[in-house]
Formats: structure tokens, sequence, C-alpha cells
DNA sequence: TTCATTAGTTCTATTTTAGAACTTGGATAT
DNA sequence: ATATCCAAGTTCTAAAATAGAACTAATGAA
């Protein structure tokens, strides 16, 4: 993205130029109403916890006990999170099972739809973050059959995106403080 | 990926097996450590304001002042978020200006690697998040003169990447439990 | 001399998370 | 039938993180 102060003050500044009138800061419940996808996206995934969820989600973990240890978090803060990906319909719960009926937290085609997401950070940490034995874990491509990584591409020409070569304009989703 | 219960536990409920012994819960600051990239990339950007620290960075904002009339964060977290980033090196912090020396947060070319990790939140944003007019702002590819997405694909075969058509499987930099 | 600007730091109050124990509704074992 | 087990939570107190506001330090301008 090129720079471009104005828009940023226009566009992501206007949550808080909004609040500021009324003298308080940005509260994290307020990201939602934001006119920036990035804020919105975060208002869902952008505590501390819920990406490993949905990490663990990805693997095929289903189950309360199974997402408790696994992550290690208290059963708190992860009944939380289930509800509030449950409410945003990013997971769906489901009881299954005959005689003693379980719950079980499946990713909805809107979860799935963040599999890039957690496909770019697995990348930035084989990257940045590994030893220098390498990455801890390897994906292979049932398509092609190579080992690999996911790759951010324009979605009109294929080419590898570079942040320098995208610049930001107003778009048609854009209000105006109201 | 596809589901492996008994990788998911080996690998990813390492850190908390360990912790489990000494009869503690996960903390943040141990994420780092984990031999999992998504719980190592979540180290440095997984909490509730980084990302939009670096949303801005990508917009061309630079200056302490400049974030926090942006963001509307609390100058004492954005100070802490700053040094965070810094000694992760995503951010390097430089003096500039002649007279009066202000100071100036930049990205490194670790920093502009995380470019494909904001793009796909951008994309869900505007996809799921979006209200009926659409997304709030428009990315143009000036490589190739249209509006565009960020897609992420394989890196081997450039075909468009599905969770369910990539399997996981133990890398040279997973290590069990010391 | 006084005020303004940038880049912070310090303080108290509120909110969130950690850690542990308790609850509920079956199922299974004795 | 009573006691125990299990999954999926809820409830409680203590600790940590964040919000909100005020203060500091270095420089420059009026």
């Amino acid at each position: 993205m090129g720079s471009n102060l104005e828009l940023v003050k226009l566009v992501y500044g206007l949550g808080w130029t909004r609040n500021e009138r009324k003298g308080e800061h940005m509260r994290w419940r307020d990201l939602e109403k934001e006119p920036c996808s990035v804020a919105r996206t975060l208002s869902v995934i952008g505590d501390r916890w819920t990406l490993l969820i949905l990490r663990d989600c990805f693997m095929g973990v289903r189950r309360f006990e199974q997402f408790e240890s696994n992550l290690g978090m208290t059963r708190h803060v992860l009944a939380d999170r289930l509800k509030k990906l449950t409410s945003a319909e990013v997971l769906v719960k489901t009881p299954y099972g005959a005689a003693p009926v379980r719950q079980e937290y499946r990713l909805t085609e809107k979860g799935f739809d963040l599999y890039p997401v957690i496909m770019s950070i697995v990348h930035w940490g084989d990257t940045h973050m590994a030893d220098e034995r390498g990455a801890p874990v390897i994906h292979h491509h049932k398509t092609c059959g190579h080992h690999m990584h996911g790759e951010l591409v324009c979605s009109e020409c294929g080419e590898k995106l570079e942040a320098r070569q995208v610049s930001v304009d107003l778009g048609p989703g854009f209000q105006n403080a109201g």
C-alpha cells in the first residue's frame, strides 16, 4: 500500500475521532463498527487465544476437553471464546453421539475462509521465528504432491503481492461519520 | 489440513503438557517457545492492538502521536507495543529531523513480510464483515492495473489453496519435550 | 518568560485472565 | 441404589493487563 496519510486519517482514524468527541478511547467492542476490514476482522479473531483455537479446528479438534488439553487455557476463557466464535458463525456447535450426548464445534464455511489467515501466519513464523533446524511442521499439497507454503498473489494477474505495488482508495462501503 | 489428532496432541499440545506437569496453565509469554509457528507468530502479533498498529505502518504512519490519534489507544499501551515490536525487529526506531529530533517507527523487512497476514485479514473482513454496500476500501495493483484482493496459492503449483487439500507432517524444527 | 509540541512515564480504577473448585446430566461399576 | 466417572460447562478469588487521566523532559517559537 502506498503511503497516504490523509486517507489513513479519513478512513481508519474515524472511529477514534468519533469517540474522541465523547472524551473516550477506543474500546475493543467498538471495533466491529469501524469502517475498516482489519478492525472488523480483529473484533472476531484479534484476542490472545482465538487464532490458536482456530488452528486446532483446522487440525480436526472438535471437543471442549480436547481444546482445553491441547491449548492449556482456562476452561472459563475457552467457554467464552467458543461462545463468541459460535455467535460470529465461525464455528457451529452441534450435539452428537447417541446415549451421552456430547457437543462438537466445527468450522463453518465462514470459518474455513480463515485458512489463508492461518497459513500466512504459519509461513511468517516458519520464516522468521523458527530455530536453525527449520519449520516445526511441513505442509504437503495433495493436489500437486509437493511440500509447499502459502503464497499471496494478486487475484487478477496472479503475480506475487508486494506491499509497495498496492495502492488504496475509498470503496463503496465507506461511510463518513454520522 | 487433514484431521490428525495424534499429531495435534504431539506437536501442539506439547507446551501445555510440559506445563501441566508443573500444574500450570499456558501463559502468553510461553508461546514463543512452542514448537508451532502459529503460536510463535502470535507471541509477536497476537494481542488486541498490534495488528492495528501494523495496519497503520503499512499505510505510512510512522510517529507516536499519529498512531495514537489514528488508533485511539492509550499512550501507555502504545509505547509498550512499539517497544515490543522494535525488540522483535518488526519495526525499527530511528531519530530523524535536524533541530528538534523526532522518533520514527518503520517496518523492517521482517515487518514487511507480514503483508500477506494483513491482506488475508482484509479480504476475510471484506467478504464476511462488510455491510451491504461492500468493502470500505479498494485495493489497486499497480503492476497489472486492476482492482484486486490477495489470494493464497500453493507456492509450488500456483493453485488456490484449500484447507482440505493440505496435509501436515512433522518437520525438521520439531523437537520433543526436553 | 510563557506556551506549544513530541515522545514518552506514572498513577488509580476497571476489565480481563489465571487458577482452582464446584455443578449438572447422564453412564458405568459394585 | 449408591458411588464413581465423564464431558461440558459455571462460579469464585487473585493476579495481570488495559483505560483514562495527569505528569515529565527536551526543545523551539511567540
